[in-house]
DNA sequence: CTGAAAGCGCTTACAG
DNA sequence: CTGAAAGCGCTTACAG
């Protein structure tokens, strides 16, 4: 039968198009009569308002992208059921993509959404993103927040946690429990955010008199078997260190999975933090200790900011900064 | 400045917008030097395809849509990664929503994407889900393609695990340790992967001369705190059971957590076996022992066969079974 | 090999 | 309160 379109309902019942459609649309004034007639022929025919038509011809639209770079992290998993939690409320569809770490992909992602007429992005930057390509895709009118990862100097809207306070506490926590030789272990060279956790980890450490030593800090990927490679070597080259703090939470888990194979136990001979508080965290065995960022919270803020800015609201970039929180648990002892 | 189109693209280079439109889709025979010449204004004029007019005039689409019940399971995120992956690959993109096991939502959900002018769904349908409603839909030549949860028998296509294997498996290894009085905990009333689930518990049970008792059976939702709710309940009121059947893995999670604090010992007192196998259960203490169903090769597959369809194959309804596999970790003993 | 023109399904001034 | 008509950015026979 082929679908309805506006002309069908119109000549069902003896109106014009422009008339179905300020029904549909509920603007311009239309008698109750005619309302009726045009509703119910809407309903004979089974007609459904063709949206993309619709936002051809207005050039907007309700349609928004989110870039994560590993939905398989649950923390990107939290952060994706509050932003989409919110675009639902308020009748916007999600556009998702998972890149990988990978700024081709990222990139392709962004043409797709231009051309498939989105309105706008959220974006967790993948490593070594470039902010000149991100600046002129917003030069052409189309909004990007950012998310979780800033890039570029507060030139883009961007929602996270403080890193730099998550880790001071961190480190605090640890050393009030006595440790001295504390490792950081995981990020990725270069990620602006790891230069934050980096920088309350080494304050926190120097406030305390104790001086940050190079080689307890290494980079690995954001996975459990990455975290218990890094952990593995990083304990047999420095037997002294008796705490290690995890970039993530993944990374931790593989931190202590390392710990136990080495024959060690969590939170008795190593204790280990992580970060980001994921629902598992909980579960693990000893339970960990960790930094607290509400994920949720941070995916519906994004989409908060990304539409009013879709709506054209050109107020001053802002960055919306959620504290992050210490969860104290087992995993470094009973304190 | 406003984004350049076709037309802008013509008249820059002097050709006609059917030329430039032929160049960009590689269609018709277009001369080198035209070729050439549109090329070099696309780029001057940093034009950029719009795939949604496109859509609109074509009446086909490259979007696609993915409906699951709950994101913040892991299982689920998998099963995007293994979705989003092959559409980006086939250059298509993938609208998300999470149903929340809310019909309401879901039905919203597929109304947007038919109003978007997307292409077609993978469906994890939420619980009570209308087949008449998708039968409807896909009756305006909306493909839709079940995943995990079947719905309707045999009316869609469909792809999944075989959930009767997977616990004839869990149950037969628990018998083989001994166990008799076995619980089994989780899934939501009325769905059909439960029962299955439950067949393949109880003929397993019969098999080996034992009775399945109802008190040993009761449902819950899909998170650790009900999972652990529930053990803690059946525990008290069954202390004979030595070994229980989590529904999914992050229901087994939870029945560990209950375990642990009823100050028994999982895998000593109460052996525990999960359904999924998700990426955490190796992390747990002890390790899970689970039944394993690649997520990710499900929503690959729901994929391929949907894109089929939007190309328009009417091959027969098919139903993709993958085998589960038992996963033997720590959490029933060490056998 | 290339162009003129109609049309995808909607919206929006502009008349009346 | 309602209609005629142009147009959003593309594609596709049909000519030539």
């Amino acid at each position: 039968m082929g679908k309805a379109t506006i002309a069908d309902v119109a000549k069902y019942c003896q109106v014009s198009t422009a008339t179905v459609s300020m029904v549909l649309t509920n603007k311009g004034r239309i008698s109750d009569v005619t309302r009726a007639k045009v509703l119910k022929a809407v309903d004979d025919l089974g007609y459904i308002y063709n949206q993309a038509a619709a936002n051809l011809r207005h050039k907007r639209s309700n349609l928004v992208g989110l870039l994560i770079p590993d939905i398989t992290n649950p923390f990107y998993a939290e952060l994706i059921a509050g932003l989409s939690h919110w675009l639902e409320e308020n009748d916007s569809l999600l556009f998702l993509a998972n890149a990988e770490e990978n700024v081709a992909r990222q990139d392709k992602f962004i043409e797709s959404l231009i051309s498939q007429n989105a309105g706008g992005l959220v974006l967790c930057p993948a490593k070594d993103t470039d902010v000149n390509f991100l600046n002129t895709v917003r030069g052409r009118g189309f909004p990007i927040v950012l998310a979780v990862r800033p890039v570029g100097e507060d030139q883009f809207d961007y929602v996270g946690t403080n890193n730099f306070m998550g880790l001071q506490a961190a480190t605090e926590h640890l050393i009030k429990l006595g440790h001295r030789n504390i490792a950081f272990i995981g990020g990725l060279e270069g990620s602006q955010t790891r230069s934050h956790r980096l920088g309350g980890y080494m304050s926190k450490l120097l406030e305390h008199g104790i001086s940050p030593q190079e080689k307890y800090i290494v980079s690995c990927g954001a996975s459990r078997p990455e975290g218990a490679a890094a952990t593995k070597k990083m304990l047999e080259q420095n037997p002294e260190i008796t705490a290690v703090i995890g970039y993530q939470d993944i990374v931790a888990f593989g931190v202590m999975r390392a710990i136990k194979d080495m024959g060690l136990t969590v939170g008795k001979d190593i204790a280990v933090v992580g970060f980001d508080d994921v629902p598992e965290a909980i579960d693990t065995s000893p339970a960990l200790t960790t930094i607290s960022v509400s994920a949720q919270q941070i995916g519906r803020a994004a989409g908060e900011i990304l539409l009013t800015r879709m709506k054209g609201s050109d107020k001053p970039i802002k960055s919306l900064i959620f504290p992050p929180k210490l969860v104290v648990r087992k995993s470094c002892g009973s304190c």
